[in-house]
DNA sequence: AATAATATCTGACCTAAGTCAGAGATTATG
DNA sequence: CATAATCTCTGACTTAGGTCAGATATTATT
């Protein structure tokens, strides 16, 4: 057959590398090396530390001054002894540097625009990627803790609204539950977890500090089969034990039966109701 | 934002780039460069013109030269004048080379596997891939004329035939419809159409001879939206005329409402019932 | 038959990318 | 304080990939 699963992911293969050239506009156009125009982003993405760039980069250090030394010829770099160590040393964008690195953005900006704006059905063309993302880069999904009221985190937490909004048959509205207060998921008291890949936002969970409560965990339909919930829920779980916790609570809904069967199967046990929430109808605690 | 439509795409854009190098199995773990895989994969793969291959593969004369001899002292290639014209040479794998090129199928094959045996739902990633491979490859988009009971053109109409099970409430079997003869859709009577998208099967449709019906218009669901089944229309309606004949029918179901408003919209005027098969409900006919 | 066009080949040359050994400066360690 | 380890830099070298100007053989055109 040459239709079946195998050849088509092939054929995928084929038609997304000849298309690389394409996608990986970081140095399209603008007359510099691929190399030169890596670390020429590297560096407007915030990372100073030429020893960081080159471990990103997975470049020979002898390639790596070579590089540094150009974008310097070229006026758009300066390097600097770190003030810490001087064997290191820090790289910085000047003023044109920081120009030429907004041209590349604007680039790889509108370049990822047109293929948006062509296409019929751009949230789906988002989701398909997502989901090729996922399954290419699986091995690089990384759990990080961030504060709950930034950026990633609110996109996670609409995400996870949004869901429950359809999987509820009366809809959810955040004002009418329990909302916990974002201070409440913050060290000392708390924590929040974001799991991440390459800056794609795939999954949170929040540990609420002083009642021991679990909240908001979310994984993207896209991550959903990769055991990410329950990577994330041991993560939280480690994280309250490392404050000192000893029980952990949570509400849920059987609406959710996938979120009911991971934490019957990992250790929880169901309780009595503990709060006056409208959503939940199903409660677990576990002992640490 | 981080998290816009266009700040996902360009991080789809890094996550696939980042695993190019394991996507192009075209030369990995074999020793050898990747021009001179590529070539010898285009080889195996019943490209034996050397004009063909450049072509192919965007070389310079000087460098597909240098790639073949490589080849030959391998002992992979033999080269040898075309028999119609001297000046050209056709390349052949030696049994060196035709083991060699298929340990890089077989490398190919187990690593597409792997990326499906380790997702949780094989048939989705697919039609994900399918979708954003469309999406970059919209402008490859050919179409070909193919024999109705070609590997290919089965494919497109088992495909057809699903998707009007979905479709009609009552469900379809091939065997009460009209099923017109294949052989009625091979030149000089008629003609089968497919279009293609690097060997990917993207819609079909076909012209029954004698009769003068257009039959089997089809499109993957990935491909829907970009204006494919009026570029088949097109492309069959050129045939007919080509073929001599001066009035087109066709017979369809207002289950499938996009190829009504289809016909409608180009030229196609609605005629009363023409046959008695079960399933159409609304004929149409155009004259050239 | 002479000329133009075509396809491949060869040699000379170039850039990008990467490897490696060691030099030089600085910091950590016993 | 001497020594080892670390980080960057430089010079020498290699490979891959690619360009360009002819040379050669063959075919098409006038």
């Amino acid at each position: 057959m040459t239709n079946d699963l195998i050849s088509r992911v092939r054929r995928f293969n084929r038609t997304v590398t000849s298309e690389v050239g394409a996608l990986d506009t970081s140095f399209l156009g603008r007359g510099r090396p691929l190399g030169a125009a890596r670390v020429l982003n590297a560096i407007g993405h915030g990372r100073g530390d030429v020893a960081e760039i080159r471990a990103y980069l997975g470049l020979d250090s002898g390639l790596m001054s070579r590089l540094l030394r150009g974008l310097e010829e070229e006026g758009l770099v300066e390097t600097v002894a770190a003030a810490d160590d001087a064997r290191r040393r820090v790289a910085r964008l000047t003023d044109a540097g920081e120009r030429e690195y907004r041209a590349y953005e604007a680039l790889s900006d509108t370049q990822a625009a047109a293929i948006l704006a062509r296409h019929p059905d751009p949230e789906a063309l988002i989701a398909a990627m997502d989901v090729v993302a996922v399954a290419l880069g699986r091995e690089r999904i990384v759990l990080e803790e961030i504060h709950p009221r930034d950026e990633v985190a609110r996109y996670c937490l609409g995400e996870y609204y949004a869901e429950l909004g359809r999987r509820f048959a009366c809809g959810f509205d955040v004002a009418l539950s329990r909302d916990p207060d974002a201070e409440e998921m913050i060290r000392p008291r708390g924590v929040f977890l974001v799991a991440m890949l390459d800056g794609l936002p795939l999954g949170c969970v929040g540990l609420k500090g002083g009642t021991g409560e679990v909240k908001r965990l979310w994984v993207a339909p896209a991550a959903r089969g990769f055991g990410l919930s329950k990577r994330l829920m041991t993560a939280v779980e480690d994280a309250a034990r490392g404050l000192g916790i000893s029980c952990l609570r949570l509400d849920t809904n059987s609406a959710l039966p996938e979120a009911v069967q991971l934490y019957r199967r990992t250790g929880w046990t169901e309780i009595p109701r503990f709060n006056d929430d409208p959503y939940p109808d199903t409660f677990f605690e576990k002992r640490l």
